[in-house]
DNA sequence: TACAGTCATAGATAATTATCTATGGTATTG
DNA sequence: CAATACCATAGATAATTATCTATGACTGTA
């Protein structure tokens, strides 16, 4: 025999228009405020009544309040529409990506300045979630592939007319040796000079490597002794212990110098630039959009790269354009 | 240019059918258990999308997965919905009377047999608000008037067409005297011998007061001395300590007897019952139909009055019949 | 008692919603 | 790669909702 609430009726507006009612006491004040007829709200009201099952208002002495049930169903509303609210702050705050979550998969040597822009980032979004992924080209590409992240960090974008890249850092590739190493002082140091030196290299996924075996190519010089090494510091520790030589990234070594020097081989530093990387048909998180602003806003303070900030700024402007 | 939600379009039904689709992760599937086709979970997902303004789902390896902010919205959806449901067992119990409030207004000397009514009701129904109101007849009447409690007990209804009355229990007069009354062991003892007696006396207002009165004026006996005390617990003491005579309820005697007796006046005890009173065209609050129905089932037990047992159950006839 | 103010109901209409069937595109899976 | 399962869109329709204007009923006050 009895009849539950017919919930699947029940519309927020019923309820903010009761909750106001309840407020007023008079049918005809809340018609008003919300700019309705007094017929609309009394029939707004009998709706209501309906769906619940139960009177929920009475008049008395010319007030209408509500009944024991009522009172209950007002408490409802109230709880029900502020929670209603707090979800829409939400979501103005994830719009205006102040709050959310976004992923940004780097190349591993970009995880040495990455950093000097995501945390004053999180500094400011403290509500915003930052997944890093970290990992060496090949892997990133494979992650890039699966859409995995929202915004990546190459050196060398993979070409993909689907893709937006915009160069913001640049990422010099410096030959070091150990501290007291004995080419740090000659002149016109060629590679010739070093081909029996042995190389510690990162492996063949990664992109200093590549960018490095593509310049040798072009030298014509063959390595005698390489080893492998799959860490930057690793590589950065081996050479500062005197087992070799290596290419690293300026920002590997600037980070940390202890122990190895930057050698003046000729044709170094190799250019490269850091790129940030996102897909054109992916609707970036509000979250990474707002990253991406706060880095274009930065890196001539952080880095001095204006360029940099214009390729960035750029980028923005497609991606809001694509919105 | 941030739109908030349009919450005023949101419906419960609406997130009913979106929390079904997260769980099960398919539109189908959830137009399968909902009874509806897929194109129409497939609109009502797009109209949710329209109200929150943001994608809500995507789809990922042929599964619907919600986006971020389609699981914050899912939270939302079953924090909903559960307070809906909350508020729904509620009204169920409300109805069913197990919770509520009702109040009942007594004459005072009801207030002595009352509570052994009350407490066991409330005893069985702990969620039931009871308030009680006590006072004499005329202000029982009063109270009446306004509407201002569910269920009244008077020894003497209203006579009004629109009253339901059952007369419950009986409630006889007797005349009480101190202890040691020289009164108490007389045989055939008539009003005549009392009259110069100084009877101690309910205020006018009182149902007590007007029965004795009715009574004695058609003795056409006058007392010689009276004094007026509103209490029937302040009379007690006072005729137990020896101010005089008085017509109090049995069952205010009855209650604690110390230091007073009955005295075996002819015509006496005085007949009267006390009626549960309701108004017929006012709907009781469920608790107090449950009050009744309590009642009634345990009068025979608890005062041995099968006949206000009946009484009961026919009032409790009509109230449902006019529902 | 007449007047104001307030709520309820009736009747009408435009807008919105809830659904369905049919069909087309995509992704998953043998 | 074909078959299958699944989702989106279109088009159509019935039902419901949101409103309004007009009017009636009731209540408390001048």
């Amino acid at each position: 025999m009895v009849l539950v609430m017919k919930v699947r009726q029940l519309t927020f507006r019923l309820l903010q228009v009761y909750a106001d009612v309840v407020r007023t006491g008079s049918l005809t004040a809340t018609a008003n405020r919300l700019h309705l007829t007094q017929p609309t709200v009394s029939q707004q009201l009998k709706r209501l009544r309906e769906i619940v099952g139960e009177p929920i208002v009475r008049q008395e002495e010319g007030r209408v309040v509500p009944t024991e049930v009522g009172q209950s169903l007002y408490q409802l509303s109230q709880d029900l529409l502020s929670r209603a609210d707090v979800f829409s702050q939400y979501l103005d705050e994830y719009n205006s990506g102040g709050r959310g979550r976004f992923s940004i998969g780097l190349v591993n040597t970009a995880q040495y300045v990455l950093p000097r822009l995501l945390g004053p980032f999180s500094q400011a979004n403290p509500q915003v979630d930052v997944t890093v992924e970290v990992g060496n080209r090949q892997q990133m590409l494979n992650r890039f592939e699966r859409h995995e992240d929202d915004i990546y960090v190459f050196s060398h974008p993979p070409t993909d007319n689907a893709v937006l890249a915009a160069p913001f850092l640049s990422n010099p590739l410096v030959v070091v040796g150990p501290e007291h190493c004995r080419w740090a002082g000659v002149k016109d140091l060629t590679m010739e000079s070093l081909k029996n030196e042995r190389f510690l290299l990162r492996e063949p996924g990664s992109a200093t490597r590549r960018t490095f075996d593509a310049w040798l190519y072009s030298t014509g010089i063959e390595l005698r002794s390489t080893q492998q090494i799959a860490s930057n510091e690793a590589i950065r520790l081996a050479v500062a212990s005197g087992m070799g030589l290596a290419v690293l990234s300026r920002h590997v070594v600037a980070d940390s110098p202890n122990g190895v020097q930057k050698l003046p081989l000729q044709g170094f530093p190799l250019k490269s630039r850091w790129h940030f990387v996102v897909r054109r048909e992916r609707r970036l998180p509000p979250a990474a959009y707002r990253f991406l602003s706060f880095v274009q806003g930065s890196l001539t303070q952080a880095f001095d790269e204006p360029e940099g900030e214009m390729a960035v700024a750029e980028l923005l402007q497609v991606l809001k354009a694509e919105r």
